[in-house]
DNA sequence: CTCAGTTATCGTCAGACCGACGATATAAGT
DNA sequence: ACTTATATCGTCGGTCTGACGATAACTGAG
C-alpha cells in the first residue's frame, strides 16, 4: 500500500511547422538508451503541480517558462515500472519555440523530436505522449491555448501555423484570419506590426482574456464513426 | 518519498430533474460525521482503474454498473489529509437513475444529494466534486455521454431532461429533438415506443456508436469574459 | 524605378446550422 | 367529444463557415 509518485512532462512546442516533444535519453536501466519523457519524483512536502514546475526548469535547462501547464492524467499500472510500484502524474506543458536544450541538463541528452515518427519510448511513455498530443489537439478547438505556443506578440499567421502544425492540416488563411480576429477575447491587437519579412507587414497581437473560444474553432469533421 | 494512493469517486446521476452525487458520511476522524466522496486505497497489485471499479461496487452496494467511468484528475497537496501524505486519483462515474443505497454498504451511510446546496465536504472533496461536475457539463457538449445517465432504452425527452438537469437550463424540446436525431451516431431508434405515459407515445432509442458529437451541442454562450 | 513574388487583409456568396416558434399527431382523462 | 399533455414535423430568419475573388503593402530582382 505504499507507492512511489513521480511527475512526467509532456512538453510540446512547434518547431519548423511540426509539433515536437521534449524527450530525454535514459542513462540508466531500465530502458537504458531509450528516449523517455522528462520527469522525476515528487518530494515529500511538495505539491504535485510544484513538482511539475520544478521538473520543467530543472530537468531541462530551459529559460523559457511554459506558457501553459496543466495536469494531463495519472498512470499507475502495476507493471509499468519493472523496479517498483510507481504512480506517475503526467503534466502537459506548452511552450513557445525554444532553442535546443543542451548544457546544464540533468539527463544525459534532451532533444525536441517531432511527434510523428518517434523512436520507441521507455515505460508507458508512448501512451502518455499520445494522450497529451490528443489533449492539445482537442483543446485548440475550444480554448485560446494555441497562443501558448506563440511568443508574447504574434501575428495571425503564426497562430494559424500553430493550428496547422498541431492538427497537421491546412487552414485557409483568410477564413482563419476572420475567425481569430472576430472571436471575442481570443487575440488583442497591440498596434505594432512586423517588418522586414516577405510580403505585407502583419499586425501583432497578444493573448486575449478569453478562457474559452465561443463559438469554437472546430477541426474538419472527425472520421465518420458509422 | 513514499505515498499512500487512493481512488475517490465522483458518482453522478440524475434524480428528479436534479444532478446528484453519491456521498458517504464518515464514521471516523478526521472529518467524522462529514460527507465525503466514496473511495479507498489502491491495492498493491491493482491498476488504478480496477481500484475505481472495485470501489464503485464495493463501497456502495449498488447493482447498477456505471455506464461510464473515466479518470478525472489527481489531487496530492501535502496537507490534504492531516494524517499522512495521500495522493488520490479521482474518477468520474455516470449512472442511470439508481435507488437509494442503503444496506450492505461499507460506509455508515450513503445518499444521493443534489450538487446544488451541498453540505461541507471532508478533505478537498468539494474541489474534486466541482471539477467532476464541470467535466460532466463540458463533456455533454461534444460527446454522447448524456446517454450514460439514461437506461438502456430511452426517449429523446429523457435525454433532454438529462441535459437540462446537468446544465441546469431549459432546452427547446423541438430543437433538441431535431439535433439529437440528426447528429450522426448519437442515438439509434429501436423501433419500440413508450406507452401509458401522458401524451403521445415516444420512440425509444439506444446509445449510438459515435464517440464525439459533430457538430457539438453547445450550451448557451458562456459568461462573457470581457 | 518597375515589376514580379509574397503575404496580409477585406469582401462576397452559398450552404449548414441554430434559435424561435407555429402546426399537427397521438395518447390519457373527463 | 373535448381538454390536456407530450411527441414530432416544418418554417423562417439570422449566424457562422468554407470556398474563393480582390486588393493592399511590403521585398527583392532586373
Amino acid at each position: 500500500m505504499s507507492f512511489a509518485v513521480t511527475v512526467d512532462l509532456v512538453m510540446l512546442t512547434v518547431r519548423a511547422d511540426a509539433l515536437c516533444v521534449l524527450l530525454v535519453r535514459r542513462a540508466i536501466p531500465p530502458f537504458e538508451g531509450s528516449y523517455a519523457l522528462p520527469g522525476g519524483f515528487v518530494l515529500d512536502t511538495e505539491d504535485l503541480t510544484d513538482a511539475a514546475i520544478r521538473e520543467l526548469s530543472e530537468e531541462t535547462g530551459l529559460q523559457q517558462p511554459a506558457t501553459h501547464l496543466e495536469q494531463l492524467a495519472t498512470y499507475g499500472s502495476p507493471g509499468r515500472d519493472p523496479r517498483a510500484r510507481v504512480v506517475t502524474v503526467a503534466y502537459l506543458a506548452l511552450l513557445p519555440e525554444a532553442p535546443d536544450p543542451t548544457a546544464g541538463s540533468d539527463a544525459a541528452e534532451a532533444a525536441w523530436l517531432p511527434v510523428e515518427s518517434l523512436p520507441p519510448l521507455a515505460f508507458d511513455h508512448a501512451a502518455i505522449l499520445r494522450d497529451g498530443v490528443e489533449r492539445a489537439r482537442a483543446k485548440l478547438e475550444y480554448s485560446p491555448l494555441a497562443a501558448a505556443f506563440c511568443p508574447p506578440e504574434f501575428t495571425i499567421a503564426e497562430l494559424r501555423q500553430v493550428y496547422e502544425a498541431v492538427w497537421n492540416a491546412k487552414l485557409d488563411p483568410r477564413n482563419f484570419h476572420r475567425k481569430a480576429t472576430s472571436t471575442p477575447g481570443f487575440v488583442v491587437p497591440t498596434g505594432h506590426s512586423t517588418a522586414g519579412d516577405r510580403g505585407r507587414p502583419a499586425q501583432l497581437f497578444t493573448r486575449g482574456p478569453a478562457t474559452v473560444l465561443y463559438p469554437p474553432l472546430l477541426r474538419a469533421s472527425p472520421p465518420t464513426s458509422s
